[in-house]
DNA sequence: CTTTCGTGGTATTTGCCAGTACCGTCTTGC
DNA sequence: GCAAGACGGTACTGGCAAATACCACGAAAG
């Protein structure tokens, strides 16, 4: 009877909540929760204070709102193979894996993001936690699952096959994250990318230690 | 003739400025610049909230105050030696600087200041900027002279120190800095990082490729 | 045509807090 | 012991923004 209706209803909704959502997450990547005021979005979406609160409680709710429709966004990139390729020597799997990963972390919108989960595990610290379980942890494992796969064929010598993704992950790195979000300098060539996962790789494969 | 006065004066208001700074510091290290309002700092320390205006000017320049004055204590730490120190392998070298390093930065005051100076980026590039000048970069640069040594010396075979150093920094901390910092857990076991510690510093010298 | 519901726009309420002003008190140097 | 400046306490002001209430309009249903 009014299911043709509920449903128009519903879509007319959808497409509202993605317009404020499109325009609160600019805002809030860029400024943060407190820096951004409802008036400033409502200014982009057009509309009224009284779609946001129909539709998502309160400021707060907007915000884990966004910030969670931020995460589905970003985890859909880097891909780990799950076992070794053959043909493909292993540094230039690594290499591959290491440049995908890291051109997508070092993009300015990631790096925000990233930076506002970060403020915004002070005061909510579920939030913070959901993000680290969905983001680092994930990425974490799947190498860590590709480095088991090698190690059972003997191409990797690995004790300790979570320390060793970790640490690949972190000297891929190499700080340059923890360096955009203390100097808010997010740009980053792809050129120095490159550099920086060759380089980490090599180390990673041959150690420090002369032969 | 007024000498003595005015000193006195002047260490009077050290002192007040010393209290001050550590009533403030616990609060904006524990909850951030937004979060803490001048009266809860005065309702720590006493007294009325001209003494913060007429030593700091203002909120800002008591924050300010307060995170440089954190960058002093917390800097003091951490040596790295110069050059290699003889009859001690380098193994054992890279596992005390390391743990040295790792068990300053875990500290829960260490992180939540870390933390801190994140937030105040994205509002004070220049605390950031100088935060980062004066925190990482330091470490990075002194490894760097210290693994030049070991290089010339013929016992390291690192192409690039430049990498090398941010590379050991970045598996030793292994992550735990960029978890806690996203799911509020500041509490690391010393075992568990005396054991971070000495699996990086295998794989940073040997490599994870088979001999 | 009218009622009703969804919605855009705006005014109001409420609370918070930085910054300032004012007054009373206490210390300090003469 | 007495001026003068320093300091504690508190009230006041101004501004901002979240949340709510209220009004106006347009479209669909009866």
């Amino acid at each position: 009877m009014c299911a043709d209706k509920s449903q128009a209803v519903n879509l007319a909704q959808d497409r509202r909540k993605r317009v404020i959502l499109d325009a609160a997450r600019t805002l809030f990547i860029e400024k943060g929760f407190e820096q951004t005021s409802l008036d400033m979005i409502i200014a982009r979406t057009g509309g009224s204070r009284r779609n946001i609160y129909d539709l998502f409680g309160n400021k707060e709710g907007l915000f884990e709102a966004v910030m969670k429709d931020q995460l589905g966004r970003i985890l859909s990139g880097t891909h780990v193979p799950k076992s070794a390729e053959d043909g493909v020597s292993i540094q230039s799997q690594l290499e591959a894996i290491g440049t995908e990963f890291l051109m997508g972390l070092l993009q300015p919108t990631v790096l925000r993001t990233l930076r506002q989960f970060i403020v915004a595990a002070g005061e909510r610290p579920d939030l913070g936690q959901q993000a680290y379980a969905a983001g680092p942890a994930v990425l974490y494992e799947r190498l860590e699952t590709y480095f088991s796969a090698l190690v059972a064929e003997g191409k990797l010598d690995l004790p300790d096959v979570e320390v060793a993704s970790r640490a690949l992950t972190e000297m891929i790195k190499g700080g340059l994250e923890l360096k955009a979000m203390m100097t808010g300098d997010y740009e980053v060539s792809t050129k120095q990318i490159r550099r920086q996962v060759s380089k980490a790789v090599l180390l990673f494969l041959h150690g420090a230690l002369p032969r």
